[in-house]
DNA sequence: TTTGGATATGGACGTCAGTACATAACTGTG
DNA sequence: CACAGTTATGTACTGACGTCCATATCCAAA
């Protein structure tokens, strides 16, 4: 239903909905109280998929409650303010884009083109993953006016460079981050997928650099 | 005092501001009706200005009122939504983008060297000019959520490329771009300014990849 | 079973934003 | 000057939002 990081795929069922006219002595609702163990996490993944979906200046706790099957409580409770909440989707947006080029370095076998990879990489995230993207810009974007998310978003951004460094050198994997970052902003939006020659040769040039 | 585009800089002064409790038979406010030519422009500006200083998710009438020293009434008389008032700032700040890279663009002698004077601009951009960086990613990042808006984005994207390659050519100038954006983007953030030598390097492999 | 603390919920409250609109001020024309 | 049309303003309305909190539920230890 939103194309993002399922938020809702681990959901066994118990949250709450209905069935509550029959039965007046058993309990009302199934499933109040304490249980729902990962419901922060959930509520989290959900708070970056009203992001993709939407876009920053929609997110309001009322949104994402209903993204994460929550009522309204369950996200005052879990997240003290709408800033708690935002920090918190950042980190999930850092985790999921970090774990996936991390797990796209690893499929990489020895005798890969790095630059061809990497240009499947970038166009795999502007087409399939596009949401993912748009929420990772946004929640970046976000941390520009927050000094609290300042170290959050730097951090992300180094995690990014350090895989790219472990395949090349430290020059060249900065430059291969940066490249990557504006790749994807320029294009995200653009109406059209842009040729994989012309991403690869851009990374290229960048490799072939190295002295 | 906001850093930004001036807004109330060739403000001559008529921009009611109380005075009013004498002289109960003249005219109770300076300055009514049709006048003010400009006064559309400005409060555009002023909305560059809002975002630049608090972030586009505190972007509302009343501050960019506020902001740009005219009525409430006046925001929505200009622009009938706010909707319109994003897409006007929008291309103000593309607008003041465009215009600056070109300024420096211009200002370079012939036997200039590229990589040089672009690591001084990114430096630039991300000092001095930090602030109307900050606006400028803010409002690219709302397009992305925003159809009619991603055309304007992807403009003031193709104006920043035309210039680099007029300097080089035209795959060269593309990554030139592309390495601006991200060198921008990852920067802004980022508690201490980049070294010079840094960012010139990353330019020259850039260049110097041309074969 | 009782009890206490943690978890969870839904509704209510105060605030603030976007918008609409009646009215006012001004400009130009006859 | 009178009038019409445009530009401009102050204010009020409605809805939505963040937050709070009294209450409910559950778990685990005594």
């Amino acid at each position: 239903m939103c194309g993002v990081p399922p938020v809702n795929a681990a959901d066994a069922g118990p949250s709450r909905t209905a069935e509550v006219t029959s039965q007046p002595v058993l309990p009302k609702r199934r499933q109040r109280g304490p249980n729902d163990p990962d419901r922060r996490d959930r509520i989290a993944r959900a708070a970056v998929a009203v992001i993709a979906e939407h876009g920053i200046d929609s997110l309001t706790h009322r949104k994402v409650a209903a993204m994460a099957g929550v009522p309204l409580g369950s996200t005052t409770y879990h997240f003290a303010s709408l800033e708690e909440l935002i920090a918190a989707a950042l980190d999930k947006a850092a985790e999921a884009g970090i774990g996936q080029l991390q797990a796209w370095a690893n499929g990489l076998d020895d005798g890969d083109d790095v630059a061809s990879a990497l240009a499947d990489y970038v166009i795999e995230s502007i087409g399939e993953r596009r949401e993912q993207t748009l929420a990772e810009y946004n929640l970046y974007v976000l941390a520009l006016h927050r000094p609290h998310l300042q170290q959050a978003a730097v951090a992300w951004d180094s995690a990014l460079s350090d895989v790219l460094i472990a395949l090349t050198d430290r020059p060249t994997g900065r430059m291969l981050g940066t490249l990557l970052c504006g790749l994807l902003m320029q294009n995200v939006l653009r109406p059209d997928l842009p040729s994989k020659a012309d991403v690869e040769e851009t990374f290229r040039r960048a490799i072939a650099g190295t002295a």
